[in-house]
DNA sequence: AATAGTATTGACCGATACGGTTAATGGAGG
DNA sequence: CCTCCATTAACCGTATCGGTCAATACTATT
Protein backbone atom coordinates (compact mmCIF):
# COMPACT_ATOMS: atom_id res chain seq x y z
CA UNK A 1 0.00 0.00 0.00
CA UNK A 2 1.04 3.27 -1.14
CA UNK A 3 1.55 5.29 1.99
CA UNK A 4 0.68 8.45 0.37
CA UNK A 5 -2.98 7.24 0.82
CA UNK A 6 -2.92 8.31 4.39
CA UNK A 7 -2.00 11.90 3.29
CA UNK A 8 -5.22 12.19 1.68
CA UNK A 9 -8.25 13.83 3.15
CA UNK A 10 -10.10 12.05 5.65
CA UNK A 11 -13.25 12.11 3.78
CA UNK A 12 -11.45 10.74 0.61
CA UNK A 13 -10.14 7.89 2.24
CA UNK A 14 -13.40 6.77 3.84
CA UNK A 15 -14.76 7.33 0.34
CA UNK A 16 -12.44 5.05 -1.24
CA UNK A 17 -12.70 2.66 2.25
CA UNK A 18 -16.08 2.55 1.75
CA UNK A 19 -16.71 2.08 -2.09
CA UNK A 20 -13.95 -0.90 -1.32
CA UNK A 21 -16.67 -2.27 1.63
CA UNK A 22 -19.23 -1.77 -0.57
CA UNK A 23 -18.30 -3.31 -3.69
CA UNK A 24 -17.10 -6.77 -2.00
CA UNK A 25 -19.66 -6.50 0.37
CA UNK A 26 -22.13 -7.50 -3.24
CA UNK A 27 -20.24 -9.88 -4.90
CA UNK A 28 -17.29 -12.34 -4.69
CA UNK A 29 -14.08 -11.36 -4.52
CA UNK A 30 -13.48 -12.48 -8.08
CA UNK A 31 -16.50 -10.75 -9.31
CA UNK A 32 -15.58 -7.25 -7.60
CA UNK A 33 -13.81 -5.43 -10.31
CA UNK A 34 -11.20 -2.93 -9.35
CA UNK A 35 -12.98 -0.12 -11.91
CA UNK A 36 -16.65 -0.24 -10.22
CA UNK A 37 -14.59 0.50 -6.72
CA UNK A 38 -12.98 3.25 -8.46
CA UNK A 39 -16.43 4.98 -9.80
CA UNK A 40 -17.91 4.46 -6.40
CA UNK A 41 -15.04 6.01 -5.03
CA UNK A 42 -15.01 9.11 -7.41
CA UNK A 43 -11.58 8.15 -8.48
CA UNK A 44 -10.15 6.84 -11.72
CA UNK A 45 -9.08 3.90 -11.96
CA UNK A 46 -5.70 4.23 -12.41
CA UNK A 47 -5.64 6.42 -9.35
CA UNK A 48 -6.85 3.44 -7.60
CA UNK A 49 -3.96 1.71 -8.86
CA UNK A 50 -1.68 4.19 -7.43
CA UNK A 51 -2.44 3.76 -4.05
CA UNK A 52 -2.51 -0.12 -4.12
CA UNK A 53 -0.84 -2.43 -5.77
CA UNK A 54 -3.55 -4.60 -7.17
CA UNK A 55 -6.83 -5.93 -6.60
CA UNK A 56 -5.32 -8.79 -3.60
CA UNK A 57 -3.67 -5.75 -2.25
CA UNK A 58 -6.69 -3.45 -1.47
CA UNK A 59 -8.71 -6.17 -0.38
CA UNK A 60 -6.13 -7.04 2.62
CA UNK A 61 -5.71 -4.13 3.25
CA UNK A 62 -9.50 -3.65 3.79
CA UNK A 63 -9.77 -6.47 6.12
CA UNK A 64 -6.63 -5.13 8.05
CA UNK A 65 -8.59 -1.92 8.37
CA UNK A 66 -11.79 -3.44 9.06
CA UNK A 67 -10.54 -5.22 12.27
CA UNK A 68 -8.38 -1.93 13.27
CA UNK A 69 -11.16 0.03 12.72
CA UNK A 70 -13.65 -2.30 14.71
CA UNK A 71 -11.33 -2.50 17.70
CA UNK A 72 -10.66 0.88 18.12
CA UNK A 73 -14.45 1.72 18.15
CA UNK A 74 -15.16 -0.55 20.80
CA UNK A 75 -12.17 0.20 23.15
CA UNK A 76 -13.56 3.47 22.37
CA UNK A 77 -17.22 2.91 23.65
CA UNK A 78 -15.65 0.72 26.38
CA UNK A 79 -17.27 -2.35 25.71
CA UNK A 80 -14.37 -3.77 27.66
CA UNK A 81 -14.40 -1.83 30.64
CA UNK A 82 -18.75 -2.87 31.33
CA UNK A 83 -19.68 -5.21 34.04
CA UNK A 84 -23.00 -4.77 33.53
CA UNK A 85 -24.81 -7.50 30.98
CA UNK A 86 -26.71 -4.89 29.79
CA UNK A 87 -24.43 -2.18 30.25
CA UNK A 88 -22.02 -4.01 28.06
CA UNK A 89 -24.91 -4.60 25.23
CA UNK A 90 -25.64 -0.90 25.55
CA UNK A 91 -22.37 0.15 24.68
CA UNK A 92 -21.49 -2.36 22.28
CA UNK A 93 -24.19 -1.53 20.25
CA UNK A 94 -23.64 2.01 20.43
CA UNK A 95 -20.18 0.77 19.17
CA UNK A 96 -21.69 -0.80 16.16
CA UNK A 97 -23.82 2.39 15.01
CA UNK A 98 -20.93 4.21 14.93
CA UNK A 99 -19.13 2.21 12.76
CA UNK A 100 -22.38 1.55 10.71
CA UNK A 101 -22.85 5.20 10.18
CA UNK A 102 -19.10 5.89 9.13
CA UNK A 103 -19.15 2.57 7.02
CA UNK A 104 -22.19 1.12 6.06
CA UNK A 105 -20.80 -1.36 4.55
CA UNK A 106 -18.67 -2.74 6.88
CA UNK A 107 -20.50 -5.50 8.75
CA UNK A 108 -21.09 -6.88 5.45
CA UNK A 109 -17.89 -7.31 3.75
CA UNK A 110 -15.79 -8.12 7.30
CA UNK A 111 -18.80 -11.31 7.20
CA UNK A 112 -18.37 -12.16 3.57
CA UNK A 113 -14.05 -11.77 3.70
CA UNK A 114 -14.26 -14.02 6.71
CA UNK A 115 -16.66 -16.59 4.41
CA UNK A 116 -14.70 -15.57 1.39
CA UNK A 117 -13.04 -18.84 -0.29
CA UNK A 118 -11.18 -17.64 -3.28
CA UNK A 119 -7.93 -19.26 -2.97
CA UNK A 120 -6.15 -16.09 -3.72
CA UNK A 121 -7.20 -14.36 -0.58
CA UNK A 122 -8.66 -17.05 1.84
CA UNK A 123 -5.41 -18.07 3.50
CA UNK A 124 -4.62 -14.30 4.11
CA UNK A 125 -7.68 -13.65 5.39
CA UNK A 126 -7.87 -17.11 7.64
CA UNK A 127 -4.16 -16.47 9.35
CA UNK A 128 -4.67 -12.59 10.31
CA UNK A 129 -8.30 -13.93 12.18
CA UNK A 130 -7.58 -16.36 14.64
CA UNK A 131 -7.36 -13.30 17.17
CA UNK A 132 -10.29 -11.74 16.61
CA UNK A 133 -12.92 -14.30 17.40
CA UNK A 134 -14.62 -13.84 20.84
CA UNK A 135 -13.62 -15.83 23.98
CA UNK A 136 -15.60 -12.52 25.05
CA UNK A 137 -18.74 -13.86 25.54
CA UNK A 138 -17.99 -16.83 28.04
CA UNK A 139 -16.14 -14.45 30.00
CA UNK A 140 -19.28 -12.58 30.19
CA UNK A 141 -21.40 -15.17 30.96
CA UNK A 142 -19.47 -15.96 33.88
CA UNK A 143 -19.52 -13.15 35.54
CA UNK A 144 -23.43 -12.79 35.49
CA UNK A 145 -25.11 -13.35 38.92
CA UNK A 146 -28.04 -15.70 38.27
CA UNK A 147 -29.97 -13.54 41.34
CA UNK A 148 -29.99 -10.62 39.16
CA UNK A 149 -32.28 -12.65 36.60
CA UNK A 150 -35.68 -13.98 36.91
CA UNK A 151 -35.87 -17.34 39.03
CA UNK A 152 -35.13 -21.10 36.66
CA UNK A 153 -33.40 -19.06 33.32
CA UNK A 154 -30.83 -20.58 30.99
CA UNK A 155 -28.80 -17.75 31.21
CA UNK A 156 -26.60 -18.88 28.20
CA UNK A 157 -29.51 -19.69 26.18
CA UNK A 158 -31.10 -15.88 26.89
CA UNK A 159 -27.58 -14.76 26.26
CA UNK A 160 -27.58 -16.34 22.87
CA UNK A 161 -31.10 -15.68 22.20
CA UNK A 162 -30.48 -11.83 22.86
CA UNK A 163 -27.29 -11.85 20.18
CA UNK A 164 -29.48 -13.80 17.80
CA UNK A 165 -32.20 -11.25 17.75
CA UNK A 166 -29.61 -8.44 17.30
CA UNK A 167 -28.60 -9.63 14.65
CA UNK A 168 -31.35 -10.56 12.66
CA UNK A 169 -32.68 -7.07 13.59
CA UNK A 170 -29.00 -5.51 11.94
CA UNK A 171 -29.92 -8.44 8.92
CA UNK A 172 -33.13 -6.91 8.28
CA UNK A 173 -31.41 -3.49 7.52
CA UNK A 174 -28.74 -4.76 5.85
CA UNK A 175 -30.85 -6.33 3.41
CA UNK A 176 -33.03 -3.49 2.70
CA UNK A 177 -29.83 -1.89 1.76
CA UNK A 178 -30.65 1.19 3.52
CA UNK A 179 -28.57 1.77 6.59
CA UNK A 180 -30.99 4.03 8.55
CA UNK A 181 -29.41 4.22 11.90
CA UNK A 182 -31.64 6.30 13.75
CA UNK A 183 -34.08 3.60 13.33
CA UNK A 184 -31.44 1.15 13.79
CA UNK A 185 -30.63 3.06 17.05
CA UNK A 186 -34.65 2.65 18.00
CA UNK A 187 -34.97 -0.96 17.32
CA UNK A 188 -31.88 -1.99 19.69
CA UNK A 189 -32.73 0.33 22.40
CA UNK A 190 -36.50 -0.85 22.00
CA UNK A 191 -34.50 -4.30 22.00
CA UNK A 192 -33.03 -3.62 25.23
CA UNK A 193 -35.98 -2.05 26.93
CA UNK A 194 -37.96 -5.50 26.33
CA UNK A 195 -35.02 -7.50 28.02
CA UNK A 196 -34.26 -5.71 30.62
CA UNK A 197 -38.58 -6.00 31.63
CA UNK A 198 -38.69 -9.69 31.26
CA UNK A 199 -35.46 -11.14 32.47
CA UNK A 200 -34.53 -8.81 35.10
CA UNK A 201 -36.03 -9.95 38.56
CA UNK A 202 -35.49 -6.64 39.81
CA UNK A 203 -38.14 -5.14 37.37
CA UNK A 204 -40.55 -8.25 37.11
CA UNK A 205 -41.27 -8.09 40.73
CA UNK A 206 -42.74 -4.58 40.20
CA UNK A 207 -45.52 -5.76 38.20
CA UNK B 1 -39.16 -22.09 -20.67
CA UNK B 2 -39.41 -25.20 -21.89
CA UNK B 3 -41.85 -27.62 -20.57
CA UNK B 4 -39.28 -30.91 -21.10
CA UNK B 5 -37.58 -29.20 -18.05
CA UNK B 6 -40.89 -30.86 -16.33
CA UNK B 7 -40.00 -34.01 -17.97
CA UNK B 8 -37.10 -34.27 -16.21
CA UNK B 9 -36.20 -36.69 -13.37
CA UNK B 10 -37.20 -34.71 -10.27
CA UNK B 11 -33.20 -34.86 -8.75
CA UNK B 12 -31.96 -33.79 -12.08
CA UNK B 13 -34.56 -30.81 -11.68
CA UNK B 14 -33.18 -29.75 -8.33
CA UNK B 15 -30.12 -29.95 -9.35
CA UNK B 16 -30.73 -27.53 -11.79
CA UNK B 17 -32.60 -25.60 -9.72
CA UNK B 18 -30.45 -25.84 -6.70
CA UNK B 19 -27.55 -24.69 -9.17
CA UNK B 20 -29.35 -21.55 -9.84
CA UNK B 21 -30.36 -20.47 -6.50
CA UNK B 22 -26.73 -20.94 -5.23
CA UNK B 23 -24.85 -19.03 -8.26
CA UNK B 24 -27.56 -16.02 -8.24
CA UNK B 25 -27.50 -16.29 -4.45
CA UNK B 26 -23.29 -15.27 -4.15
CA UNK B 27 -23.59 -12.84 -6.82
CA UNK B 28 -25.60 -9.83 -8.66
CA UNK B 29 -27.76 -10.97 -11.15
CA UNK B 30 -25.55 -9.50 -14.04
CA UNK B 31 -22.45 -10.80 -11.96
CA UNK B 32 -23.90 -14.57 -12.20
CA UNK B 33 -23.12 -16.33 -15.22
CA UNK B 34 -25.18 -18.57 -16.88
CA UNK B 35 -21.98 -21.59 -17.22
CA UNK B 36 -21.57 -21.04 -13.48
CA UNK B 37 -25.11 -22.23 -12.91
CA UNK B 38 -24.53 -25.46 -15.71
CA UNK B 39 -21.15 -26.38 -14.35
CA UNK B 40 -23.38 -26.74 -10.90
CA UNK B 41 -25.65 -28.42 -12.16
CA UNK B 42 -23.76 -30.93 -13.88
CA UNK B 43 -25.31 -30.09 -17.22
CA UNK B 44 -23.28 -27.98 -20.55
CA UNK B 45 -24.24 -24.36 -20.88
CA UNK B 46 -26.12 -25.35 -24.22
CA UNK B 47 -28.78 -27.81 -22.72
CA UNK B 48 -29.70 -24.74 -19.63
CA UNK B 49 -30.26 -22.33 -22.78
CA UNK B 50 -32.13 -25.26 -24.12
CA UNK B 51 -34.20 -25.15 -21.15
CA UNK B 52 -34.50 -21.77 -20.95
CA UNK B 53 -34.23 -19.11 -23.67
CA UNK B 54 -32.37 -16.48 -21.72
CA UNK B 55 -31.02 -15.79 -18.15
CA UNK B 56 -33.68 -13.38 -17.60
CA UNK B 57 -36.43 -16.31 -18.25
CA UNK B 58 -34.36 -18.88 -16.09
CA UNK B 59 -33.90 -15.92 -13.34
CA UNK B 60 -37.68 -15.04 -13.01
CA UNK B 61 -38.67 -18.51 -13.46
CA UNK B 62 -36.20 -19.33 -10.10
CA UNK B 63 -37.80 -16.51 -8.15
CA UNK B 64 -41.49 -17.68 -9.11
CA UNK B 65 -40.63 -21.29 -8.19
CA UNK B 66 -39.32 -20.22 -5.17
CA UNK B 67 -42.53 -18.61 -3.99
CA UNK B 68 -44.97 -21.52 -5.41
CA UNK B 69 -42.51 -23.65 -3.53
CA UNK B 70 -42.72 -21.63 -0.22
CA UNK B 71 -46.14 -21.20 -0.57
CA UNK B 72 -46.98 -25.42 -1.02
CA UNK B 73 -44.28 -25.78 1.80
CA UNK B 74 -46.60 -23.71 4.10
CA UNK B 75 -49.72 -25.40 3.57
CA UNK B 76 -48.55 -28.84 3.98
CA UNK B 77 -47.21 -28.35 6.94
CA UNK B 78 -50.32 -26.33 8.26
CA UNK B 79 -48.71 -22.80 9.23
CA UNK B 80 -52.11 -21.26 8.33
CA UNK B 81 -54.61 -23.58 10.59
CA UNK B 82 -52.37 -22.84 13.59
CA UNK B 83 -54.36 -20.43 16.14
CA UNK B 84 -51.81 -21.09 18.92
CA UNK B 85 -48.72 -18.60 18.66
CA UNK B 86 -46.04 -21.01 19.52
CA UNK B 87 -47.37 -23.94 17.60
CA UNK B 88 -47.72 -21.79 14.07
CA UNK B 89 -44.07 -20.95 15.24
CA UNK B 90 -43.21 -24.48 15.43
CA UNK B 91 -45.04 -25.40 12.12
CA UNK B 92 -43.71 -22.25 10.40
CA UNK B 93 -40.04 -23.66 11.35
CA UNK B 94 -40.34 -26.90 10.31
CA UNK B 95 -41.82 -25.75 6.73
CA UNK B 96 -38.30 -23.49 6.35
CA UNK B 97 -36.38 -26.35 7.66
CA UNK B 98 -37.94 -29.06 5.39
CA UNK B 99 -37.34 -26.22 2.41
CA UNK B 100 -33.71 -25.51 3.29
CA UNK B 101 -32.84 -29.48 3.05
CA UNK B 102 -34.19 -29.52 -0.30
CA UNK B 103 -33.21 -26.14 -1.61
CA UNK B 104 -30.23 -25.25 0.95
CA UNK B 105 -29.59 -21.87 -0.74
CA UNK B 106 -33.65 -20.77 -1.60
CA UNK B 107 -33.85 -18.26 1.29
CA UNK B 108 -30.69 -16.51 0.16
CA UNK B 109 -31.91 -16.45 -2.89
CA UNK B 110 -35.45 -15.10 -2.28
CA UNK B 111 -33.86 -12.26 -0.27
CA UNK B 112 -31.34 -11.02 -2.53
CA UNK B 113 -33.81 -11.65 -5.61
CA UNK B 114 -35.94 -9.03 -3.90
CA UNK B 115 -33.75 -6.75 -3.58
CA UNK B 116 -32.02 -6.64 -6.69
CA UNK B 117 -31.66 -3.90 -8.26
CA UNK B 118 -30.71 -4.55 -12.15
CA UNK B 119 -33.55 -2.81 -14.07
CA UNK B 120 -33.24 -6.08 -16.54
CA UNK B 121 -35.10 -7.91 -13.84
CA UNK B 122 -36.19 -5.63 -10.80
CA UNK B 123 -39.24 -4.71 -12.47
CA UNK B 124 -40.69 -8.18 -13.18
CA UNK B 125 -39.62 -9.50 -9.55
CA UNK B 126 -41.36 -6.52 -7.37
CA UNK B 127 -44.72 -6.69 -9.91
CA UNK B 128 -44.77 -10.67 -8.92
CA UNK B 129 -44.31 -9.54 -4.96
CA UNK B 130 -47.05 -7.67 -3.89
CA UNK B 131 -49.26 -10.70 -3.15
CA UNK B 132 -47.23 -12.44 -0.62
CA UNK B 133 -45.55 -10.01 1.89
CA UNK B 134 -47.62 -10.62 5.15
CA UNK B 135 -50.30 -9.03 6.89
CA UNK B 136 -49.86 -12.17 8.24
CA UNK B 137 -48.07 -11.29 11.40
CA UNK B 138 -50.70 -8.41 11.87
CA UNK B 139 -53.41 -10.97 12.40
CA UNK B 140 -51.63 -13.34 14.30
CA UNK B 141 -50.95 -10.76 17.09
CA UNK B 142 -54.67 -9.52 16.99
CA UNK B 143 -55.65 -12.79 18.35
CA UNK B 144 -53.10 -13.37 20.90
CA UNK B 145 -54.69 -13.31 24.13
CA UNK B 146 -52.81 -11.80 26.61
CA UNK B 147 -53.90 -13.56 30.13
CA UNK B 148 -51.64 -16.53 28.44
CA UNK B 149 -48.40 -14.46 29.25
CA UNK B 150 -46.68 -12.96 31.43
CA UNK B 151 -48.56 -9.83 32.96
CA UNK B 152 -47.31 -6.49 31.80
CA UNK B 153 -45.16 -8.11 28.28
CA UNK B 154 -45.79 -5.97 25.09
CA UNK B 155 -47.13 -9.01 22.74
CA UNK B 156 -46.19 -7.31 19.70
CA UNK B 157 -42.17 -6.43 20.98
CA UNK B 158 -42.31 -9.96 22.33
CA UNK B 159 -43.31 -10.84 18.55
CA UNK B 160 -40.76 -9.11 16.34
CA UNK B 161 -38.35 -9.97 18.86
CA UNK B 162 -38.79 -13.77 18.30
CA UNK B 163 -38.68 -13.49 15.24
CA UNK B 164 -35.38 -11.37 14.72
CA UNK B 165 -33.90 -13.89 17.32
CA UNK B 166 -35.00 -17.32 14.53
CA UNK B 167 -33.78 -14.90 11.50
CA UNK B 168 -30.23 -14.17 13.50
CA UNK B 169 -30.15 -17.53 14.46
CA UNK B 170 -31.04 -19.00 10.72
CA UNK B 171 -28.36 -16.00 9.02
CA UNK B 172 -25.54 -17.66 11.62
CA UNK B 173 -26.22 -20.67 9.05
CA UNK B 174 -26.60 -19.06 6.17
CA UNK B 175 -23.37 -16.96 6.48
CA UNK B 176 -21.30 -19.96 7.67
CA UNK B 177 -22.49 -21.71 4.44
CA UNK B 178 -23.02 -25.04 5.97
CA UNK B 179 -26.34 -25.52 5.87
CA UNK B 180 -26.44 -28.70 9.15
CA UNK B 181 -30.57 -28.70 9.33
CA UNK B 182 -30.27 -31.31 11.96
CA UNK B 183 -28.33 -28.31 14.17
CA UNK B 184 -30.88 -25.74 13.16
CA UNK B 185 -33.54 -27.74 14.13
CA UNK B 186 -31.69 -28.28 17.84
CA UNK B 187 -31.31 -24.63 18.05
CA UNK B 188 -34.88 -23.35 16.65
CA UNK B 189 -36.44 -26.01 19.34
CA UNK B 190 -33.96 -24.45 21.98
CA UNK B 191 -35.01 -21.09 21.14
CA UNK B 192 -38.87 -22.56 21.35
CA UNK B 193 -38.42 -24.02 24.54
CA UNK B 194 -36.65 -21.07 26.43
CA UNK B 195 -39.52 -18.86 25.41
CA UNK B 196 -42.39 -20.67 26.89
CA UNK B 197 -40.65 -20.89 29.67
CA UNK B 198 -40.25 -16.89 30.16
CA UNK B 199 -43.45 -15.62 28.11
CA UNK B 200 -46.19 -17.98 29.36
CA UNK B 201 -48.20 -16.86 32.41
CA UNK B 202 -48.29 -20.69 33.22
CA UNK B 203 -44.99 -22.08 32.77
CA UNK B 204 -43.94 -18.94 34.75
CA UNK B 205 -45.98 -19.45 37.57
CA UNK B 206 -44.78 -23.27 38.35
CA UNK B 207 -41.56 -21.29 39.84
C1' DA C 1 -28.83 -53.46 -38.59
C1' DA C 2 -30.91 -49.37 -40.32
C1' DT C 3 -33.62 -45.45 -39.20
C1' DA C 4 -35.72 -41.79 -37.02
C1' DG C 5 -36.11 -38.81 -33.39
C1' DT C 6 -34.44 -36.77 -29.24
C1' DA C 7 -31.07 -35.48 -25.59
C1' DT C 8 -26.78 -33.43 -25.05
C1' DT C 9 -22.68 -31.19 -26.05
C1' DG C 10 -18.09 -28.95 -27.85
C1' DA C 11 -16.82 -25.43 -30.36
C1' DC C 12 -17.60 -21.12 -31.76
C1' DC C 13 -19.11 -15.94 -32.18
C1' DG C 14 -19.02 -11.03 -31.34
C1' DA C 15 -19.05 -8.11 -27.54
C1' DT C 16 -17.61 -6.72 -23.41
C1' DA C 17 -15.20 -6.54 -18.95
C1' DC C 18 -11.22 -7.56 -16.59
C1' DG C 19 -6.53 -6.38 -14.08
C1' DG C 20 -2.93 -3.69 -14.80
C1' DT C 21 0.26 -0.18 -17.44
C1' DT C 22 1.77 4.07 -19.47
C1' DA C 23 2.17 8.25 -21.41
C1' DA C 24 0.04 12.35 -21.12
C1' DT C 25 -2.52 16.17 -18.67
C1' DG C 26 -3.50 19.36 -15.00
C1' DG C 27 -2.50 22.30 -11.46
C1' DA C 28 0.07 24.27 -7.39
C1' DG C 29 4.46 26.34 -5.65
C1' DG C 30 8.62 28.49 -6.48
C1' DC D 1 8.54 29.33 -16.96
C1' DC D 2 9.84 25.31 -14.61
C1' DT D 3 9.33 21.45 -11.33
C1' DC D 4 6.90 18.15 -9.08
C1' DC D 5 3.27 15.41 -8.07
C1' DA D 6 -1.64 14.20 -8.27
C1' DT D 7 -4.67 12.46 -11.60
C1' DT D 8 -6.41 10.54 -15.68
C1' DA D 9 -7.70 8.87 -20.57
C1' DA D 10 -6.39 5.62 -23.47
C1' DC D 11 -4.61 1.45 -24.16
C1' DC D 12 -3.17 -3.77 -23.92
C1' DG D 13 -3.67 -8.69 -23.86
C1' DT D 14 -6.60 -11.80 -21.99
C1' DA D 15 -10.65 -13.85 -20.03
C1' DT D 16 -15.45 -14.17 -19.75
C1' DC D 17 -19.99 -13.22 -21.05
C1' DG D 18 -24.74 -14.47 -23.28
C1' DG D 19 -26.20 -16.96 -26.80
C1' DT D 20 -26.01 -20.08 -31.17
C1' DC D 21 -25.39 -24.15 -33.98
C1' DA D 22 -23.86 -28.02 -36.07
C1' DA D 23 -22.44 -32.26 -34.66
C1' DT D 24 -22.57 -36.24 -31.62
C1' DA D 25 -24.56 -39.70 -28.45
C1' DC D 26 -28.40 -42.14 -27.11
C1' DT D 27 -32.91 -44.54 -27.30
C1' DA D 28 -36.80 -46.70 -29.36
C1' DT D 29 -38.87 -48.65 -33.32
C1' DT D 30 -38.87 -51.25 -37.24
Amino acid sequence: MNPKFYALPQEKQRAILNAGFHVFSQNTYKKSPMSEIAEAAGISKALLFHYFQNKKELYLFLWDTCAKITVEEMTRSGVYEQTDLFGSMDSGMQAKLRLIRQYPDISTFAVRAFYEKDPEVSADIQKSMGQYLNAHAAKKLEKLDSEDFIPGIDLQMMYREMYWATEGCLWEYIQRGIMDVNAMEKDFRALLDFWKKVYLRKEREDL
